[in-house]
DNA sequence: GCGCCGAGTTATCAAATGTTAGCGCACTGT
DNA sequence: ACAGTGCGCTAACATTTGATAACTCGGCGC
């Protein structure tokens, strides 16, 4: 059931079988979010932390305007709120975007992996610090890239990252969201949103229908996104 | 010397004597840089991380086109690359902005701390984690601030993090960039730089001359910047 | 003193992006 | 079958932002 978590922390050193069932012990309490549900509401003060096994789900942030703003995309294996664990206060909400199946580690039982665990506290540590690598990317993309290649860089990293939890079809992955979505990720309006994807669709490099996104020419579509991966940090090595 | 790292660390929870002395352990090898010299290069695989004692740096990307966005503005006290240690290669650059002076920290060091000082591990992966907690909410000023906001969000947040370290001077603070290095903060062509900086100016909350942000108005740029300081986890707890 | 140069500023025009409104289509509940 | 609704899509127009160029001013070397 841990699977994609494993696929995940495992891309980046070996995972040895202790240090899988300490994770395995870790994790305890499925639950299940329906889409548009909040996972973890803002300003709350979380004990646990909550690690996604199906379904996407989306760190946010909202306006005194009403504006909102997603802050990253979280797919299965990913820690939705692992820094809550040492931030406490969670500055930021995460909402389901598709329907969510859950599994929650208690912050106690962290605490005592970075006591006993060294390795696996790095690893932990590691997984925090590619988040953050991801959203320097973000940052990257949103001051200096052109709105298409934007798109395109985001659909890279989807692509990219879904790769390694085995959710992607091919050359397709599911998407399960609405341009209004899409919208609040790459901070543009909705009108203005669509004329970026039709755009990204019109140069041929991409399909989208169905909740689904088709990429036609990989090469292409990395080249308009300037898309280079290693801020994933996709090798494994001693860490 | 190591006062900042101290008062930086030291403001989220409390660092025991023993704690204080391994980070003055750790920290060795003094180093200058002049103002536009890369700290440390993109691409590269640091084997330690670096800490700044004095001056101002950034962590930038370069495009194809030759566009440039800063991601961070770090100060004194601050790790400019402690992702370095597990994240291995950097993906980006780090430059000075003015003349910096900075201490180093070995890796191995830094990982045998994590084997035997789990709370002071847990301290510095805190640090990292506001990292990312700046980078969020980086990206929600660039998606859905105004910019005269943004740049109003920029000063609040530095203004308190410096007032950390105590390098504020009443409610001045010294900031030694140009308007084109602050376009590649905020994303925006020099030109329109210029006239958002003009508008915060004519709102009159601040002044900025000779390198030197005031802030006139503090309740009203904090109101402009809808700023909410929750995001530095600016309250010392155990952790 | 003189001229060069970087930085800030402004003007003008072009391009990107937002706002408001409306249309059509697929899906849903009744 | 029907109306209601959410979503994708488009049009028309307003506003923001960028590109280019020019002017000023102060520092600095010669």
């Amino acid at each position: 059931m841990l699977e994609s978590l494993f696929l995940n922390l495992g891309q980046h050193d070996s995972l040895s079988d202790e240090e899988q069932s300490l994770l395995g012990n870790l994790m305890a309490g499925e639950r299940s979010f329906a889409a548009g549900q909040d996972i973890v509401a803002s300003g709350s003060r979380p004990a646990y932390s909550t690690l996604i096994l199906d379904g996407l789900a989306a760190r946010y942030k909202v306006l005194a305007d009403g504006g909102r703003q997603f802050t990253s995309l979280q797919i299965p294996g990913d820690f939705v709120d692992l820094y809550a664990f040492l931030l406490k206060t969670m500055d930021h909400g995460v909402i389901a975007l598709s329907p969510c199946r859950v599994i929650l580690a208690d912050h106690s039982k962290l605490r005592s992996i970075t006591e006993r665990a060294p390795h696996l506290t790095r690893l932990l540590w590691l997984d925090t610090l590619i988040d953050g690598a991801i959203h320097r990317e973000w940052i990257v993309a949103m001051g200096r890239r052109s709105k298409v290649s934007h798109l395109a860089h985001l659909f890279c990293e989807l692509f990219v990252r879904l790769q390694v939890v085995k959710r992607t079809n091919g050359t397709s992955f599911y998407l399960p969201v609405s341009q209004a979505e899409l919208a609040d990720v790459l901070g543009l309006s909705v009108v203005h949103m669509n004329r970026v994807i039709s755009a990204l669709r019109n140069s041929g490099v991409i399909a989208w229908a169905n909740h689904t996104v088709t990429i036609l020419d990989w090469q292409k579509l990395q080249q308009i996104a300037e898309f280079d991966p290693t801020y994933l940090s996709m090798t494994r090595e001693p860490r």
